[in-house]
RNA sequence: GCCGGAGUGGCGGAAUUGGCAUACGCGAUCGACUCAAAAUCGAUUGCCCUUACGGGCUUGUGGGUUCGAGUCCCACCUCCGGCACCA
């Protein structure tokens, strides 16, 4: 047999998947289904394709394969199915480069990533594919909007947004990344336009209560989402400035240090502003720092570190629970976007509070007692953000802060002037961007159906979608989405009277879109519906699902609000879309995170064509835990590549030598040690599996199996059965590392054993032959190692004690001394203890 | 600052319930094969002392619990990721 070459192999079993559609399942109540196996539902995040796909790519799903052969190999009907994420800002910035249309050149890349997949071997139901920048699938986005749109769940509203200056588009709050634009690192721009929304903060409670119902996720994931959402409880409490009877509510989450508030500060946007200082002596430098501020980039004003600014407005209003009047101020460190847009501020129990109150030179006032020896920072002990006994609290006075917070929150409401809130870190979704390559807002706007100047919102009936994407020629933005300059399209009559009308021009944020694909794989080539029910209701939820840990927050987040939205729809009969999430780490290079820029990029086209994919999936897969990053190396490629050509030409040698008469409960010697290998390298193998996808540690269990069939063979093809042995290693190391190599695998197998490898259930080992007649005893005194002793397996404790004393390595330890202590670990270890 | 995660040979990493630290792979050294090289096969490979036998030390640092700690507890150091003027 000549060496492995894993072109021919692989090309070969690439073909037998593609022909006899192996990896394809059918739906309920079509023809191949069967009601009596379990479903499992393994899905990667699909890929935005972009160019080639790189390293993390192959990372992904030779992770996501692996799981799904072994859940098939466990009797699972398992859909694994695979799309595009191809609407985006890339491939639109890319036409504005170089003129090539967007759908051109991203139809160019789907083919790369189609022909890549195929070549990587991963099983997918390719009758599934699908791309979400296809009329067939954006139809159903807009579709999904418009039943958004009809709950309230989409709104159009003026309201501050992040704006991107480079990509001229405004941005979801979780796209700013430290005051920048996520995608290009352009410092974002605050501005006031009317926007389209979804209202994810209704689900934010049901977004934190439902973690519950998750079967397993990475912890970490859980807690950024839970920080994200930032659910705090508190009280909203209103202040009242008398001189113009106007009531300025607050959110506190401290109801207890009321008492302790000496000044009170709105944000720079608040809408009240203008009354208060105008014809005041204040206005003038009122309404120049207001200004100084709007002229602020997001970065620089979010910039904690900075001195406490601000201005008095000569106002003030008065505290309810003590009728004390304090002064009013605005100040930038009070943002509109949470709470009320106001504060009342406690400077001892605050430390934001307490900076500004320095440098304003304001009262501090305790009504906590109590320090905390990290934070404090003046003589007093103050800022104490800490609980303790109140204090200057009136009547509460001497009480635990946390045991009055209730009262004091119910004597505020009884008063008319509190209750009880809860306000949450986040905001409703901006969807809406002023981009031409992104699905359609199918709604029109209508001057004639609308009121008082205002035009008419009026969503395409459901019978006229899709709102097709028009061509256009000029792509690059101006402010305004480029699709506005595509008269012909915009000019369009309205649905509902008939008259002229104009169309939204913006398109919708690419993370709708991939909010809800994992559900239209299940009814991919439905025309009437976005899915069917029947089908939904079968596969969902997804068992497994695997990505990137920097989806934590966004898309992970956003497809778990559509779920259970669509499930409000009644159209889903899950709450949770993502039973088990696995994130994979990063692989690097040199060290350093792979950029084209640096240069250290890991093209994996190049090394499948080198070494095959089995190799390069083997290698990404034994780097190290998968949930963890790795840096890559090429003698680590050469590595993996050189053991699956040992197992590859084992399986020659076996092939040719002629093998009966092995009884798997009767071997001895070699042949036993060799049999009693491949099932501890079963065992290990499956339990690593199934204790978080192990990859590493199975196939290093696979290898140490051919390592020892290489060690014992010689001796074993001197007679039929101990070749027979060696052959059942090298088939076990085939089916054993099919899910990691199925190529390979799929050829060893075939060779050996005849037949497919997939079609097998998954190995089980043997009690019998996990089992040993000895174990090795370690002895120890005082707690070191001082011998090892073949003992019987089922020794008892005086006959194990009486080995340990009897060796002479032990002797020499115990010459002179006495033994005051006997540790026996039955079937492990003897630990003396000697004086 | 707050919330996560991680520190083990020259390197990637293993150690499942508190019981043989360093599996597996890389790299390195030596040997076999070869005219030679590559490939392949085999041996050695944590550090220190020792010709050897053997001994001592070792899982970021310092303490503790235990017959026994990489694993548990306390304090600290370093690195990575997330959030960050959210009242």
């Amino acid at each position: 047999m000549s060496g492995y070459e894993p072109k021919t192999i692989e090309r070969k079993w690439q073909q037998v998947w593609a022909e006899e559609k192996t990896w394809e399942v059918a739906n309920p109540g079509q023809p191949g289904f069967d009601p009596a196996k379990p479903k499992s539902y393994v899905l990667e995040m699909l890929p935005y394709p972009s160019g080639e796909p790189h390293v993390g790519h192959l990372k992904c799903y030779a992770v996501g394969d692996a799981i799904a052969h072994f859940r098939r190999r466990h009797g699972f009907e398992v859909i694994h199915p695979m799309g595009y994420d191809a609407f985006g800002l890339p491939a639109e910035n890319n036409a504005i480069k170089t003129g090539e249309p967007p759908r051109a050149a991203t139809e160019r890349s789907i083919e790369s990533f189609r022909r890549q997949f195929r070549e990587w071997g991963i099983s997918i139901d390719w009758s599934r594919e699908l791309g979400t920048h296809t009329p067939e699938y954006y139809r159903w986005t807009q579709w999904i909007f418009l039943r958004l749109l009809e709950r309230g769940l989409a709104y159009r509203e003026e309201a501050p947004v992040q704006w991107c200056p480079k990509d001229a588009t405004v941005l979801a709050n979780e796209q700013v990344v430290d005051g920048r634009c996520e995608r290009c690192g352009t410092p974002v721009e605050q501005r006031r336009l009317e926007q389209w929304f979804l209202r994810i903060t209704e689900y934010a409670d049901r977004l934190l209560a439902d973690f519950d119902l998750l079967e397993s996720w990475p912890e970490h994931v859980v807690t950024m989402q839970r920080n994200w959402i930032g659910r705090s409880e508190g009280a909203e409490v209103a202040f009242r400035c008398e001189e113009l009877g106007l009531d300025f509510p607050v959110f506190t989450t401290r109801p207890d240090t009321l008492f302790g508030a000496t000044f009170f500060v709105l944000a720079p946007e608040h809408p009240e502003l203008e009354r208060l200082v105008a014809g005041t002596p204040a206005e003038e430098a009122v309404r120049e720092y207001v200004n100084r501020v709007a002229r602020e980039s997001v970065e620089e004003r979010g910039d904690e570190g900075r001195e406490k600014t601000g201005v008095p407005l000569g106002r003030s209003v008065v505290n309810p629970v003590n009728g004390e009047e304090i002064p009013m101020f605005v100040a930038d460190y009070v943002l509109m976007e949470y709470g009320t847009g106001a504060i009342m501020a406690v400077p001892a129990h605050d430390t934001r509070d307490y900076e500004f109150a320095r440098a304003f030179d304001l009262p501090v006032k305790r009504v906590i007692e109590g320090t905390d020896p990290e934070a404090a920072r003046d003589e007093q002990g103050l800022p104490y953000p800490g609980d303790g006994a109140m204090t200057g609290s009136g009547r509460f006075d001497g009480r635990h802060n946390r045991e009055a917070y209730e009262e004091i929150v119910a004597w505020l409401r009884s008063e008319g002037r509190g209750e009880v809130s809860v306000n949450y870190r986040l905001r409703d979704w901006l969807v809406s961007r002023q981009r031409y390559w992104g699905a359609p807002i199918p709604v029109v706007y209508c001057e004639r159906c609308g009121e008082d100047g205002a035009p008419a919102i009026v969503p395409v009936p459901d019978d006229r979608l899709p709102v097709e994407l028009p061509e256009i020629e000029d792509y690059a933005p101006q402010g305004r989405s480029p699709l506005a300059a595509a008269e012909g399209w915009v000019a369009t009559e309205c649905p509902r009277c008939g008259g002229p009308a104009r169309r939204e021009t913006d398109t919708m944020d690419t993370f709708v879109d991939s909010s809800w694909y994992f559900i239209r794989y299940l009814d991919p080539q439905n025309a009437g519906a976005a899915w069917d029910r029947a089908a939904a209701d079968h596969w969902l939820p997804v068992d497994q699902y695997i990505g990137g840990v920097e989806h934590a927050i966004l898309h992970l987040m956003y497809a778990r609000f559509f779920t259970k939205a669509l499930a409000d729809l009644d159209t889903l009969s899950v709450q949770e879309p993502f039973a088990n999430l696995f994130t994979q780490g990063m692989i690097t290079r040199d060290g350093a995170k792979m950029s084209k820029s640096k240069g250290n990029t890991v093209s994996p086209g190049e090394y499948v064509a080198r070494y095959g994919a089995d190799t390069a999936r083997t290698y990404i897969c034994f780097m190290g835990p998968p949930e963890r990053g790795g840096d890559w190396s090429d003698e680590g490629v050469e590595g993996v590549n050189r053991f699956l050509s040992r197992l590859w030409r084992l399986c020659g040698e076996v092939e040719s030598r002629e093998a009966a008469g092995l009884e798997a409960g009767a071997a001895e010697g070699q042949a036993r040690e060799l049999l009693a290998k491949a099932h501890w390298a079963i065992d290990k193998a499956t339990r690593d599996f199934e204790r978080g996808f192990q990859f590493n540690t199975a196939i290093a269990a696979v290898m140490e199996l051919v390592n020892d069939a290489y060690r014992l063979k010689e001796g074993l093809y001197a007679d039929p059965a101990g070749v027979a042995a060696v052959r059942f290693a090298a088939a076990t190391a085939a089916s054993l590392i099919f899910p990691f190599a199925p190529h390979l695998g799929a050829e060893v197998w075939e060779r050996l054993e005849g037949g497919r490898v997939w079609e097998n259930a998954w190995p089980v080992a043997d009690p019998q032959l996990l089992r040993s007649d000895t174990v090795t005893l370690v002895v120890q005194v005082n707690g070191k190692l001082r011998d090892r002793i073949e003992a019987p397996a089922g020794a008892a404790e005086d006959e194990l004690l009486a080995l340990a004393r009897a060796s002479e390595k032990v002797q020499g330890h115990l010459d002179g001394k006495q033994v005051v202590k006997e540790i026996v670990v039955p079937g492990k270890l003897v630990n003396l203890v000697v004086r």
